[in-house]
RNA sequence: GGCGACGUGGCCAAGUGGUAAGGCAAGGGUCUGCAAAACCCUGACCACGGGUUCGAAUCCCGUCGUCGCCUCCA
């Protein structure tokens, strides 16, 4: 079974055959870092992530980038009205996002470029397409030439005529073509700038990704990701700027993830409607968000609202239930309902891995991990031992490993704290064979207010922190 | 106006030709001193109208609606 991913170029899901056998190499364009990062920026790491970590379990090893983009009009825009350094607040956010993706537990990118420490390659990419006539210098200002580029606009699905007739782009006098964009911009005063053979001035959105992708990963790539919103135009002008200048094919595989919808509306900056990391990591777990994002395509728009994460808070309660003990005195399953365990495990494994191979289909994935907890509960039900759950549990924590779902908490009062809370559990049991229900309920509520979660079973109580 | 996506039970959401996964919520039940959890049971004929087919949520056409891109945007 292989592994089918659809591309955006084609509109089509594919086969997925990287260029080097057992490797892949994956560029994610990352956030202009003019302000706080909102759940949409985390639901894009968050998508690549759960995609990165499916390839990794499948055996590839992954070579992954993101960038930063901190060289931008509206992070010169604000540090000026701040009356600050652009390079310190940029820096600034950028420390903040990689906090917020360790919260997330997203995994490290190999590599983070950003345009600041990439100028001589920038620079250099741009020189390229100069030389090959892909671009021309005006005034300062360096553009590229799209009527040069035949098959501009085929990521997208566009066609040159097309957006002239509905353009809204002010036509620049300086400009060949009304769609041409620039490569290099010539500084403004007070500007933070670079020398470059066209002047002081600084890179243009686009072409650093063109440039990084060329520095950190080669010529050509097996997938570049990022928001359906930067198909147009800043994917589609990587591409021309890449090919362009290689004269070979960028990407293989054009993977873009739907948008985060707030009230009905894309969640962004612009639009103001948004909820920050920050505001959603000081209410919620950092898998609630995970959770949701893994409950739906993640090709589609994500419905962010309360209702949707109580439900994943709840489903995350209810994966994590599947983990638990088997209960005190358990006395053993029959024959009959381990084999059935054994079966679940196995079909859920095979069940989740062809779903992932459909184009990362995690909701259908997630649904089948559902039903290993419901078999495993059951399981447990029946007078299942630890050690007959293991193998089911084992199962369920490689696969929701690999959705990078973190079930086990962190004992947050130490291992040290266990055989006295077990010696309170014994003690209490007693309590309760006595009926001292006062006090055995009192042994619970303060225990609970320890942080230790209590429940009696038939057989016997269960604990746990949290 | 151009390009694209989508419309599945109260909510979220899989499923893209053979009579609808899963989660949350709701109701009923089992267990139970209480609490919690768990388990079992209950509900949709898939926006609407045509068409293709032995058979369609799934393909085609049309209508309505929602959303995205076309300007910075994950």
């Amino acid at each position: 079974m292989a592994l089918n991913i659809y591309n955006t170029i084609t509109r089509k899901k594919e086969s997925f055959e990287p260029l080097k056998a057992g490797e892949v190499s994956l560029y994610v364009c990352g956030p202009t870092v003019y302000s706080g990062a909102h759940v949409g920026h985390a639901m894009s790491s968050l998508v690549f992530d759960i995609l990165r970590r499916y390839l990794e379990y499948r055996g590839y090893k992954v070579r992954h980038v993101m960038n930063y983009t901190d060289v931008d009009d509206k992070i010169i825009l604000r540090a000026m009205h701040e009356e600050r350094d652009p390079f310190e607040m940029a820096e600034e956010y950028i420390n903040q996002y990689a906090g917020q993706l360790l919260d997330l537990n997203i995994l490290p990118a190999s590599a983070n470029p950003r345009v600041s420490a990439e100028m001589p390659q920038i620079i250099a990419t741009i020189q390229g397409l100069v030389d090959k006539g892909y671009a021309y210098p005006a005034e300062g200002d360096v553009y590229f030439r799209v009527e040069k580029d035949e098959d501009y606009g085929r990521l997208s699905g566009r066609k040159l005529d097309d957006m002239q007739a509905g353009s809204r782009i002010d036509v620049d006098a300086r400009k060949e073509h009304p769609m041409d964009f620039a490569l290099w911009k010539a500084a403004k005063e007070g500007e933070p700038f670079w020398e470059s053979p066209w002047g002081k001035g600084r890179p243009g959105w686009h072409i650093e990704c063109s440039a990084m992708c060329l520095h950190h990963l080669g010529e050509q790539i097996d997938i570049h990701g990022g928001g359906n919103d930067l198909i147009f135009p800043h994917h589609e002008n990587e591409i021309a700027q890449s090919e362009s200048l290689t004269g070979k094919p960028f990407a293989r595989y054009w993977v873009h993830n739907g948008m985060m919808q707030l009230s009905g509306e894309k969640m962004s900056k612009s639009l103001g409607n948004l909820v920050t990391i920050e505001d959603f990591l000081a209410k919620n777990e950092a898998e609630v968000l995970r959770l949701m994002v893994l409950n739906s395509s993640y090709r589609s728009p994500l419905t962010f609202n309360d209702e949707v994460i109580e439900a994943a808070s709840k489903g995350l309660e209810r994966l994590r239930n599947g983990l638990r003990p088997a209960f005190a005195g358990a006395a053993g399953a029959s024959a009959e309902t381990k084999a059935a365990l054994a079966a679940q495990a196995e079909t859920t494994t095979a069940a989740f891995t062809a779903a992932m191979d459909d184009d990362f289909n995690s909701a259908g994935a997630l649904g089948h991990l559902f039903d290993l907890v419901r078999v495993i509960n059951a399981t447990r039900d029946a007078g299942a031992t630890n050690e007959e759950l293991a193998a089911a549990q084992d199962c369920l924590r490689q696969l929701t490993g690999v959705f990078g779902l973190r079930l086990e908490k962190a004992a947050s009062g130490g291992a040290e704290a266990a055989p006295f809370i077990d010696l309170l559990v014994a003690v209490r049991t007693a309590v309760r064979k006595e009926k001292l229900w006062a006090l055995s309920d009192q042994i619970r509520d303060q225990l609970a207010e320890l942080g230790v979660t209590l429940e009696d079973g038939k057989d016997g109580s269960t604990w746990r922190f949290g």
